[in-house]
DNA sequence: CTACCATCCTGGTTGC
DNA sequence: TGCAACCAGGATGGTA
């Protein structure tokens, strides 16, 4: 589910009652996610204070003074859900992870596909996968139309598909790598390598634009994303492409019957909307 | 090295 | 209404 925006707008949550507190303890209740929990998750995580929080594409980044820590990836269906009240925490389905921390906040982790993982860090992490070989951040200074246009100069798939390459750009996915291309008036389909330099400028520049905005609005609530608060974000409102087959294109005025409206076909098994008037 | 495919898992939606 | 098939925001490891 999440992409870079839902994990920001995570992150965000997790400031507050995590930045700068002490993790008490830690409570694993099944460490069977995409990748096993590793026996000694919790021991190592509990006593220790968090002093940064950082998110890197999709991964939100946990450490402590020494700077190691934890990761977390929320894969296609995990949520945070934080409790700050005294109120005792219901134990739901799929809540896999507890974190208690000094002041009795509790912070839970909860994926019904188990499509996530959380695996601790050395202060090393960085140089290490996927890190090591991850894109640029889309949304750093020096994320340029150039950079991206080196990345993809080789790239012998269709734009769509390096979108979605976490070691070309950090951070997008289905829905914003198709709502990217339509702003910058590409056709998915479109070999990455024939992607010219300004067209590359106007791909950052929507990449940039439309992952923005959709933090703004707390990221895109299809199903599972909720905010920490356990509230929806809106930004789905706002889709002009994703999840739109048959529906008019919002900025072209032509004919619907003529165009079919918005189109969606299927490239290595994900769905692509685009619109075959605005996108070339 | 690159590209494609199946796979991990649950739950919601769709269609018969 | 009931049930089966299909689909979903992602990453990875194997294979070609």
């Amino acid at each position: 589910m999440p992409e870079l925006p839902e994990v920001e707008t995570v992150l965000r949550g997790l400031e507050p009652v995590m930045l700068g507190c002490l993790i008490q303890d830690v409570r694993v209740r099944r460490r069977d996610l995409r990748v096993a929990i590793s026996d000694d998750f919790e021991k190592n995580i509990s006593g220790k204070r968090i002093v940064q929080l950082i998110r890197r594409g999709k991964y939100i980044i946990a450490l402590n003074d020494q700077g190691a820590g934890f990761c977390l990836h929320l894969g296609m269906s995990g949520r945070i859900k934080i409790f700050t009240d005294k109120k005792s925490y219901e134990d739901v389905l799929h809540d896999h992870v507890l974190f208690r921390m000094e002041n009795g906040d509790q912070i839970v982790f909860h994926d019904p596909r188990r499509f996530g993982m959380l695996y601790l860090v050395d202060a090393n992490w960085e140089k290490e996968k996927p890190f090591s070989v991850m894109g640029e951040e889309p949304l750093s200074e020096t994320f340029s139309g150039l950079a991206l246009w080196h990345k993809l100069e080789s790239k012998k798939v269709p734009i769509k598909n390096a979108l979605l390459d976490q070691n070309v750009v950090a951070g997008v996915g289905n829905i914003y790598a198709c709502e990217a291309l339509y702003q910058a008036e590409i056709h998915p389909t479109r070999l990455a390598s024939s992607i010219r330099k300004r067209e590359a400028e106007l791909l950052v520049k929507s990449i940039r634009n439309v992952l923005t905005n959709a933090i703004d609005a707390g990221g895109s609530t299809l199903r599972d994303h909720r905010k920490t608060d356990g509230s929806m974000g809106y930004f789905q409102y706002g889709f002009s492409v994703y999840d739109r087959e048959g529906k008019p294109c919002p900025s072209c005025d032509c004919d619907l019957k003529k165009t079919g409206g918005i189109q969606r076909i299927v490239q290595s098994g994900r769905s692509s909307f685009f619109c075959p008037v605005k996108q070339t």
